[in-house]
DNA sequence: GTGGTCTAGACCACA
DNA sequence: GTGGTCTAGACCACG
């Protein structure tokens, strides 16, 4: 199967993140997850760089890194596949990605000096509301 | 009363987010908490600077922006102080300055499946962890 | 169409304004009269300090601020271009930009006890000299 | 007669305008006009500093350089006097005093590609609102 | 003493 | 190529 590029990339340019890690982050965790499973063939460079008005050379800086960690795998003439190694991963190896962010929240709201049940509270509401 | 340089301020010099952008968060922060009061008076630049081992142009930069924003005042000749408009804000204000960083952290948590109850416990734990 | 730095700015290293002020300056009101376009290819950090014999830095940190004020925008890796919001303003937004300095030439006249018609003689003298 | 301070002058604490040359100018041009008449007793260094609560050591470089200028004079023990040389001056001069703030309005007016009639307009107006 | 500005030059991240 | 960040050090303006 092979993904839509559309459906399966989100890409801020506005934000101050670079594009590149947008990118190499988004499969990490689509893989993680098994929404990408291993065989699945990955849209080309091309394809994901016209469909998202982005530098060519971007995206292919991030399918690179992405094959250097493992999670893609370069078959010659057919472009990336998700990597026989990147099946979905354990509930709690996928937490375990989670977690920097959680920590950088947490961080924030004790400087706010917001009490944990509110912060719970509210991270339940917008769980809810995300997907 | 002026806050001591060493308790205030906690920089990763690491990490990526630039130093200067480091302050900013933190000084906002502490204002909107309150534990920095109007009128508070800040540390000097050359003061932050020595203690956490900065050039004074860093540091002089996150005094700007502050003073752009309207967190920090200018008193000719004397240093800064915490502005006036800076009060503590209430609860909800507070809580709307962490909502980016959590709204985030759903979407990664989204994308890698993992359900809403465990994130939540995982969050419950590092909140405890934390502080 | 890329603006010509020689063109576009006229910079008085004697004056006390702060260099990167009178660039912040120019710009903002160059855009506002829509002689930049949003769209526009702003000159690079390196080109303008090049050709004004100034410092980098100096022309960053107006970019910089220019950014901030949403005026241009930054395209990574491709240099500055005119913010879309920063269309041409309308006439009365225009001289809603230039009351300030109106107001303050207006405040001096009545501190010398000028009377107002030869205060507006004497402009429209100089308002014809300066083109 | 001794003029009274807060009458006098009016400082804007906030303006990036430095204090003393505010104080500066504002004499400046209270002498040109004859609102200052040559003789006059100014308020003391204290009482402004007081007043108008500045420290007054810029109080203090306010009046050095006015009595370089040749604006104030120092009486032994009875402070500072309006000079003698400070006679009000004919229109003429008094209006070459407003040209430079006149000029910076025109350039700015011109970058702004408001034309001359329109920007008379609005100066005319402002005129009659300032008194 | 305070902060602000500018220069010079290095290094990095991004595209 | 682009802009961003940081350092080092000088000088200035202000109070």
């Amino acid at each position: 199967m092979t993904p839509h590029t559309a459906t399966l990339f989100s890409i801020a340019t506005g934000s101050s993140e670079p594009i590149y890690r947008q990118l190499v982050e988004q499969v990490r965790r689509l893989a993680a997850a098994g929404q990408l499973q291993p065989g699945d063939e990955m849209p080309s460079v091309r394809e994901i760089a016209q469909q998202l008005a982005l530098n060519p050379m971007t995206v292919s800086k991030a399918y690179g890194l992405l094959e250097m960690e493992g999670v893609l795998a370069r078959r010659r003439g057919q472009g990336m596949v998700v990597a026989a190694r990147a099946a979905p991963a354990p509930a709690d190896e996928r937490a375990a990605l989670l977690r920097p962010v959680l920590e950088r929240a947490a961080r924030e709201a004790r400087q706010l000096e917001l009490d944990p049940d509110t912060v719970l509270t509210l991270f339940a509401t917008i769980l809810k509301e995300t997907p």
